[in-house]
RNA sequence: CGGAGUGUGGCUCAGUCUGGUAGAGCACCGCGUUCGGGACGCGGGGGUCGCAGGUUCGAAUCCUGCCACUCCGACCA
């Protein structure tokens, strides 16, 4: 601190420390850390539970995060050659029944609405009996079956072949456990459906969707995560292949963070999508579909908050760089509004990550103290102070999110206006990747490689009661040879796994040339897998 | 749906055992003093104590039933 405020900072430090957020993630040497999630959700002004049981109200700055989510990912899908379209809510009954694998995935957990009139019985509201619908509709909790039955219709010819759909909407799955972000009965995602002469060509698509997750994640959410195939026990329903990346949240859980599935001709058959080759003979199309949704937020709050609140990547937070200015009721009040006024247009007018830069001027009639908190909290990456003297002097002191304190104390810096400015798009860009390379060092440091027998890990990781839960969460992932069984073998490789609280996460893309006996047979191995514990 | 726990202003909780007509801190509103930083004083608004019955002169408190939420399992992006 350059700026010279001795006496106000002798007082700052003679405070108690503080963090901005009500839970850390750590009490003691006890995890907090699903207290400190719901806290972070709840002050952060992310979300809230809403009266609907399992279902969230997403509040204006985590659903600007989606905004941000969805703008910088639609030009990637297209850059794909993918168009957006949009297909029903309600999906009839029937449509499910047509694929067996799935609608036994699926069965177990959709909302289905039955009637269409409410009649008031007995000063009741209720359905209209009278009402019914003749076949019930589904809610959608995915859309292949809809989407196929449109490109059955969509489809005749190769040269309609391939055929890129996506759409941005909202799906319902009626699930027991929920959380915020991280599992709701309603959620927003994208869904990208393919279809392809060969198996091929929507191999190849089903990958470059995986890999655009795998980059998007990383440079856009600055999410390191390990791209590769699920294993068969975690296909999706009707699926050949399916195929996640997995992100490590701050407790070592790991977060299935975007999915890609090759169906092969499983769905063609069972909705008769079907192509006339150049040969003349009809022939049915490879599939794929991939998706990701608003539980990449819970994945970004996970990755990157900390114990006095969220720290937003610059390239997703809706505001980068926000302006509070020290406002005391006096009249130069004045001169430091027009000094804030001035900087902030000046931002807007500079280029950060490829876009204009979003600053934003808090001139809520607020304490200024308590507007620093609230930005803390919420993760914007740069908070900028202005006060009367800084306006005199030409000079702006400001804050970077991604390292707010020294020690205890909070570091501010000070810069004149001009090179705040200039510096403003460099310092963005540190931002972004310092949040990266900090969660990219904690997900290397924390993947085991040298475990070879189940008893290793097994140990590693330690049985688990709900007692000890707690402490022996934080062990990462391990890496592991396996001879990838299959079928009843795979199923006990799971039931193993189980009592630990462990499960197969994937088997990661770039593999080695050779592997060492498989961790659960001692049989030869012919891949390495990832086992971890997992939301 | 099984096991455990919890429901008291926006948030965190006390009060429940031993019934007497609702409290604290933070947040919010007003006035004042402070103020280069999460300040303080005084005043104020806000709760049918999860819901429905019952016992009682009287129920947040006791009894019965129900509901919701949280955590753990089964399910899952």
């Amino acid at each position: 601190m350059s700026n010279g405020f001795d006496v106000a900072e002798r007082d700052f430090k003679e405070r108690p420390m503080q963090r901005a957020l009500s839970v850390s993630r750590m009490t003691g040497n006890k995890s907090t850390f699903p207290d400190w999630y719901q806290a972070i959700v709840r002050e952060a002004d992310m979300a809230e539970v809403s009266p609907v049981r399992g279902s969230m109200i997403i509040k204006p700055w985590g659903y600007g995060v989606w905004e941000r989510i969805q703008q910088t990912m639609d030009r990637r899908i297209k850059e794909m050659g993918v168009d957006n379209a949009y297909f029903p809510l309600f999906i009839p009954l029937s449509f499910f029944a047509k694929e067996a694998e799935h609608v036994e995935g699926f069965a177990k957990e959709m909302a289905v609405v039955t009637h269409h009139r409410l009649k008031n019985i007995d000063g009741k509201l209720q359905p209209d009996p009278d009402a019914k619908l003749e076949e019930p509709l589904i809610v959608r909790p995915t859309s292949e079956t809809i989407i196929g039955d449109a490109f059955s219709r969509w489809i005749k010819s190769y040269r309609d072949l391939p055929m890129k759909i996506n759409q941005w909407a909202n799906v319902v799955r009626w699930e027991m456990r929920t959380r915020l972000f991280l599992r709701t009965s309603e959620f927003l995602w994208q869904e990208g459906h393919t279809a392809h002469v060969s198996r091929e060509d929507a191999l190849a698509s089903t990958l470059q969707a995986l890999e655009m997750y795998r980059e998007f994640s990383e440079t856009v959410l600055a999410m390191p995560v390990i791209a590769g195939e699920k294993p068969e026990n975690e296909r999706f329903p009707g699926a050949e292949a399916t195929y996640s990346i997995e992100a490590m949240m701050q407790d070592g859980k790991a977060l299935q963070a975007g999915t890609s599935h090759y169906l092969g001709t499983s769905f063609s058959r069972a909705q008769n999508i079907r192509y006339q080759s150049d040969s003349g003979d009809l022939e049915f199309c490879h599939t794929s579909s991939w998706g990701v949704s608003t539980r990449l937020i819970g994945g970004v709050i996970m990755t990157h908050g900390d114990d006095d609140g969220l720290r937003l990547p610059p390239a997703i937070a809706p505001r980068q760089i926000v302006v509070v200015p020290m406002l005391r009721g006096k009249p130069e009040d004045a001169e430091v509004l027009a000094f804030a006024e001035g900087l902030v247009k000046a931002l807007h007018e500079k280029f950060a990550l490829g876009e204009p830069i979003r600053a934003l001027l808090d001139t809520k009639d607020q304490k200024s103290s308590d507007k620093r908190w609230n930005w803390v909290r919420r993760g914007a990456p740069i908070i900028v102070e202005l006060g009367p003297r800084d306006a005199a002097s030409g000079q702006v002191t400001f804050m970077r999110r991604d390292n707010l304190r020294d020690g205890d104390k909070v570091q501010s810096q000070a810069m004149s206006r001009d090179d705040f400015v200039d510096a403003a798009p460099g310092l963005l860009a540190a931002i972004q990747q310092t949040l990266f390379e900090e969660a990219k060092a904690s997900l290397d440091a924390n993947i085991r490689g040298d475990l070879t027998t189940f008893d290793q890990v097994a140990e590693y990781f330690g049985k688990v009661s709900d007692e000890e839960e707690e402490t022996s969460a934080f062990k990462g992932w391990v890496r592991a040879s396996w001879s990838r069984p299959t079928g009843e073998a795979l199923d006990a490789v799971e039931q193993r796994l189980k009592g630990f609280k462990l499960t197969l996460r994937n088997a990661p893309m770039n593999q080695p040339s050779s592997f060492g006996p498989c961790v659960f047979t001692g049989e030869p191995g012919v891949e390495e897998i990832l086992i971890g514990r997992s939301y």
